[in-house]
DNA sequence: AGTGCGATTGACT
DNA sequence: GTCAATCGCACTA
């Protein structure tokens, strides 16, 4: 495991998939990185869902607006919203630009920072650190004045390569819907210890 | 202007 | 397993 985040590499638009589900596969495996005042903070992407073109279920289904605009930037930005009221969720915009579809970012393996994200959710447990798309956010310290960020730039907020092997990734159903429930969008790390949702969807 | 409802979490039985 | 918290947004009128 890395101590730092200085030697990391950010991810280059042109190695993005433009097809949202090509890339919540893509996602997998790769890093988020978080800079702030007090010190860098990363994690693991163990677990992802695309929201793709025509998603009933997706924000941009009904089109553009003030809150979702950020999802019609091209492949590789930050789509950060406040959902039930209590916990930011953290997407990647796909496709190019114009178009509206993203991937949800679910799961983390934490990496570098974990007392001052231990700090941050109150919470000592890593197991608890920053699984789930709510908890990730607070661990990193993710909030909307980081929305429509270009992840592909190093920042504040962005995405590195990471230099493991390929896991094995599992697909299911997404998580928490009450439309499209039956589509297989949801990626992870099969076996994964960080990755959330029950048991059975972790196989 | 009012209403209903989440891409969730944490507390509790 | 159940359930309330909490608020911005989409939708109706």
């Amino acid at each position: 495991m890395r101590l730092a985040t200085d030697d990391y590499e950010v991810l280059a638009r042109t190695e993005l998939p433009l097809d949202t589900v090509l890339l919540a596969r893509h996602l997998i495996g790769k890093i988020v990185v978080r800079e702030t005042p007090e010190g860098s903070l990363s994690g693991r992407i163990v677990e992802t869902e695309a929201y793709p073109v025509g998603d009933a279920a997706g924000h941009a289904y009904r089109g553009e607006t003030l809150r979702n605009d950020a999802l019609f930037l091209c492949r590789g930005h930050a789509y950060i919203y406040l959902a039930y009221g209590t916990s930011y969720l953290l997407n990647v915009s796909s496709e190019t630009a114009g178009i509206g579809a993203g991937v949800l970012i679910r799961a983390l393996e934490p990496l570098v920072g974990l007392q001052p994200m231990q700090r941050n959710r109150r919470v000592q447990k890593l197991r608890d650190l920053t699984r789930g798309p709510g908890r990730l956010t607070a661990a990193l310290d993710i909030n909307r004045r980081l929305n429509g960020i270009d992840l592909c730039r190093t920042g504040p907020l962005w995405l590195a390569r990471d230099d493991h092997d390929a896991p094995e990734i599992g697909t299911s159903v997404r998580i928490g819907l009450s439309r499209a429930t039956d589509r297989p969008l949801r990626f992870y790390v099969r076996g994964d210890h960080f990755v959330s949702g029950p048991k059975a969807l972790n196989r």
